[in-house]
DNA sequence: TGCAACCTTAGAGTATAGTCTATACTTGTA
DNA sequence: TACAAGTATAGACTATACTCTAAGGTTGCA
């Protein structure tokens, strides 16, 4: 498919798309007979790794730390512990992260709390 | 206290700090009776302020949100019932964020097994 | 009084992550 | 074949959140 039928299959526009490509976070590809243009043609996978970068960026990760995701997830290029090591690394980060929203979580109720006890 | 002692005991640069100074986020005051100079002093609840600041940042809130919160916590500008609005929201922010981070962390714990599974 | 160590303001510069515009070429349909 | 709609590339522009520099004034101590 060409880029904008996968901006509309991802409500993410093609300028961002094609943002996203330059920062090798998505490849297309040429067909290799076509001599005219240069259009790039993408597959179903480049949808699942726009929603990964969607979700990923939902939670905080920048593109740099989402390029790795997708470089253990979808590419060949890392050895299997090279993998798992980024996997890891990532699941480090979440749990950091739940805990300190857990820990504001608790702060904002006991400030809740206080406001209707004082009435202030 | 005077900036630098701020920046050092909180850790975070005179620089930002006025950079927060001039969002609106924290107020240093002028000491009254002093005119040969427009030197800003900041008492123990700044510091507090700037720890939330940091923590805040680090859940991905922006300064913006940050903001509001500091006025609902700190400042007497709002209501009790806009107060209790602005904690309810960002604790209904924090819940989705948390469930996100539990569904990647998923996605990621099962994608680890497949990893290791076919050795890929 | 000299001067190091502060303080202030204004404004420039940086990084991240887009977003938009202009220009130009290509394709598909009437 | 004309032309609307689609595509590509380069580069300018925006917002957020700093980070740094320059220029100038103040304070405190020897």
């Amino acid at each position: 498919m060409l880029i904008n039928e996968l901006a509309k299959r991802t409500g993410i526009s093609a300028h961002t798309i094609r943002f996203y490509e330059k920062s090798g976070l998505i490849k297309g590809k040429l067909k290799p007979d076509v001599k005219s243009n240069r259009y790039l043609h993408y597959d179903e996978n480049v949808i699942e790794k726009l929603e990964l970068i969607r979700d990923a960026k939902s939670i905080g990760f920048t593109l740099q730390e989402i390029y790795q995701l997708i470089e253990a997830w979808y590419e060949n290029r890392l050895s299997l512990p090279q993998k798992l090591g980024v996997l890891d690394e990532k699941l480090v980060l979440i749990d950091e992260k739940i805990r300190q929203l857990r820990e504001m979580k608790r702060m904002i109720s006991r400030f809740k709390k206080d406001v209707i006890r004082n009435n202030c």
